[in-house]
DNA sequence: ATTTATAGTTACCTTTTAGTATGTACAGTA
DNA sequence: TACTGTACATACTAAAAGGTAACTATAAAT
């Protein structure tokens, strides 16, 4: 939960985005608009299921995500972004084009080279 | 050092960015184009010594800042943005903007007010 | 009764990041 | 000779983040 007392607006972006996988989970579901579980592991082959879990369910309680439960088995949940979520493309958007120039520049390997 | 293998080109760039001061002290640097190492602990009244000379030595070493040593005494350091550095601000402004729409929206106090 | 599929949880450990408190260097000035 | 101003460095501690491995739940199908 948010609560410290940031010293900046960019502080702030930087706690709610600011996790090893939240910027690729966003950008999945910004491409996809709805992902089950199953299928992010399967798009993230590095992620593990813990660590997947657990930057959802950050940014779901930060109300950057939407979590729905189908009650069946085995187990169906969809992930979609919120208003707050779909928001943050063109930062996403930025950051990658920066990062595509920057490591040009200085000639860094990047595992995904889609976009 | 940048060496790790990076998922994607937002990792890279967050690894970057990504530390607790760098965008406050990029922001001032954008602001001021150059500042001295008491200058920014005068703008950053909760930064301390010890991490504001690590955090711009890593942005020294990633080439985002530029760092200038006068020869004299008592000594006098100039930091200012290198080009990279300076295509970063957008990126800033962006982060910035949607924080603040943000933290509207969530009622959410943060301390500059500055922007 | 066992297996399958899906979406988790839990305990534990390691690494990274942030922060506190104190010490250093050195020419010029009083 | 002690004091000042500036920009650090260092040792230590605390907290957060990331990662590994193993375990759980449950209805349906075999």
């Amino acid at each position: 939960m948010i609560q410290s007392p940031f010293n900046c607006h960019f502080e702030l972006t930087l706690e709610l985005i600011g996790g090893k996988w939240k910027g690729l989970i966003l950008w999945h579901l910004h491409d996809k608009k709805v992902l089950r579980n199953g299928e992010m592991l399967r798009l993230m082959p590095r992620i593990t299921q813990k660590m997947l879990t657990q930057q959802l369910r950050e940014m779901e309680e930060n109300g950057l995500i939407k979590r729905v439960v189908y009650e069946q088995v085995p187990p169906k949940v969809e992930y979609s972004l919120t208003p707050h979520g779909e928001a943050i493309r063109p930062i996403l958007e930025m950051m990658i084009d920066w990062g595509v120039e920057y490591a040009r520049d200085k000639n860094i390997p990047v595992a995904c080279t889609k976009k």
